[in-house]
DNA sequence: TTGGATATACGAAATCTATCGTAGATATTT
DNA sequence: AAATATCTACGATAGATTTCGTATATCCAA
């Protein structure tokens, strides 16, 4: 089973991570915020989605509800596993140290990172 | 400009970084060591990836001689800003964190990692 | 209850990606 | 020089992705 969205599986994703579950409207009203789209651009992907296994939906109502088949959580996993052996020849702190270059953390996530870090190594030894 | 180089341009792209300036054969006799291709496809694919602008090639020798027109390290942090803002809701710590904690990294890994956060802490200072 | 708004279903087109066969040019080997 | 190998160019196809128009069903309001 191989969790694979498209770009714009994606872009759909996250609206419905965000909201939980919702309405091919709460999806379209959030993409056309920052981008085109036609209603029925959208409702057909969902129904893309739901067809491959992406989404599963509740059909009692006329307006359906849509719900993710997998986490955010997971499709971070795939998608750091994918950068990782393409982009960064394998190396997790080659990644790490590039994402925090490039993006100035805030001390609180610097924080957050390094106490993450340390509990680390307590488990390592 | 734009640089969104697909799946298979980045597999071709690796090898191209790796060595610096290559052949299609080159490429192409890489490649095969991890999966099955025929040579025309590879080919194609470099020529595409010229049109598209991603690589420049020379031409005055029977066999074109291509490099890449962008680095390795543009590559990541395209890709690093892709996977934050459609996976990781912008948050770089969020991307950090699950990077370390799904791979492990070695002593000397974190080590590194330490040591950058550090630097970058007095930098702020 | 009739018209307008809103929903889903479906089909089809446009584009992008990946793959490969064939043709023709150029080099290499015998 | 002839046969063989190697290279690029080109065209075509198959599949995936994205987009949208139209048809049809359902709800709601005047």
């Amino acid at each position: 089973m191989d969790i694979k969205p498209t770009e714009s599986e994606l872009e759909i994703l996250q609206v419905i991570w965000k909201m939980g579950q919702c309405t091919v409207r709460d999806v379209h009203e959030e993409l056309t915020k920052t981008k085109d789209a036609g209603y029925t651009t959208t409702l057909k992907l969902m129904q893309i989605m739901h067809d491959k296994g992406l989404v599963e939906r509740d059909t009692t109502a006329k307006t359906h509800l849509y719900k993710a088949l997998f986490s955010q959580e997971q499709a971070q996993s795939n998608a750091l596993n994918k950068i990782l052996s393409t982009v960064f020849k394998g190396s997790t702190s080659d990644l790490v140290i590039q994402a925090l270059g490039q993006h100035r953390a805030s001390a609180d996530e610097i924080d957050a990172i390094k106490n993450f870090l340390n509990q680390f190594d307590q488990h390592k030894k």
